[in-house]
DNA sequence: TTCCGACAGTGGGGTCGCAAT
DNA sequence: ATTGCGACCCCACTATCGGAA
């Protein structure tokens, strides 16, 4: 059996690249899984090399089906909804099934008949791969990631039109690489939007806060969003700190939802600064999901602050 | 010289399992 | 029964450093 290699993985940029030979594919929103298949043996390994082959056994049990020899796969276990995007917390959520209504979207060949092809072209890879699988991939859960050659602009469009995450950018003629690199680029969809800071989570390290508790009004309530702990230079987090401290209170300001174990150390202001905070996604309770601070708007007035509608930018 | 990649360190929302309360 | 904690998953970012481009 091929044994793990660790993943190629994406620097997130701006921007859709032109030009130089790019082929575009829809990123998924799941988990990373390199897949080591040989015969009926099947290896399942999370980004990190660890072996998950029990948490996925109805993928397992797929590969095995398909009857490979000494290959090494590379995809994203994800989660499909009804509408056929793939969902984060439902993929959390079907973990507790053991891995049923999962589906495996594959997308590199690393190695076949125990040979690692990892120098070869993205786009010879994936040509193996697409006939290595064609028979099998019909019905899933295994599936063949296909790309588009061109206009990857025209895409990003669409696939945020259509609620998915964005796309990731590969380049075509590149042998396969282990770790971050400009070889492979995802261009996120995101949103962003401006949030009330309603308090802050104190830092057991050396800082002047952990992250900022945000808040966004609902009908005239303030609802509690969730927090963003990541974005700041150090010369932000010092001039934040001193404002948050100067508008100290002792009640929280929000109606309420807070968990409790956030509420617990949780140091309340009075609700009057504005961030803008990018972030992928809202989860089931309503909470920022991977938030950064982008900055402090100073031109809103808090009492403005609500949820934006939906939609691609 | 400039840029890139690796690393360390900080923060988030989740799930799970186990130990302490 | 509830709570707390760490280890995993998904990540975000800043800051630093050495070597490649």
């Amino acid at each position: 059996m091929p044994h793990f290699v660790k993943p190629a993985l994406a620097t997130l940029v701006d921007d859709v690249p032109s030009g130089g030979n790019w082929l575009f594919e829809t990123k998924f929103d799941g988990y990373r899984a390199l897949s080591a298949v040989s015969g009926s043996k099947v290896r399942i390994y999370t980004r990190s090399g660890l072996d998950w082959t029990d948490r996925f056994h109805a993928i397992a049990d797929a590969l095995a089906e398909l009857d490979l020899r000494g290959v090494l796969l590379d995809g994203e276990v994800v989660a499909l909804d009804s509408a056929g995007r793939s969902s984060f917390s439902d993929l959390q959520k079907g973990l507790r099934s053991g891995g049923k209504n999962l589906s495996y979207f594959v997308f590199d060949l690393l190695a076949v008949r125990n040979k690692s092809i990892r120098s070869e072209p993205l786009s010879k890879r994936k040509a193996r791969l697409k006939s290595l699988l064609k028979e099998a991939g019909r019905e899933g859960p295994i599936f063949y990631t296909d790309h588009v050659n061109q206009d990857g602009a025209a895409m990003l469009e669409m696939v945020c039109r259509s609620g998915y995450e964005g796309i990731i950018a590969k380049r075509a003629s590149a042998r396969y690489r282990s770790g971050r690199g400009r070889i492979w680029l995802k261009i996120k969809c995101g949103h962003e939007q401006e949030f009330v800071v309603v308090g802050w989570s104190p830092s057991q390290k050396n800082r002047p806060f952990a992250s900022l508790l945000l808040g966004v009004y609902e009908k005239g309530d303030l609802q509690y969003a969730g927090r963003v702990g990541t974005g700041f230079s150090q010369d932000e987090l010092q001039q934040l700190g001193a404002r948050l401290n100067r508008l100290s209170r002792r009640t929280p300001p929000v109606t309420g939802g807070v968990p409790r174990a956030i509420a617990k150390d949780a140091r309340w202001v009075t609700p009057q600064l504005v961030a803008q905070v990018a972030f992928t996604e809202l989860t089931a309770d309503g909470l920022v999901r991977q938030a950064r601070f982008l900055g402090l708007r100073e031109d809103k007035p808090a009492e403005n602050v609500s949820w934006e509608e939906s939609e691609a930018e």
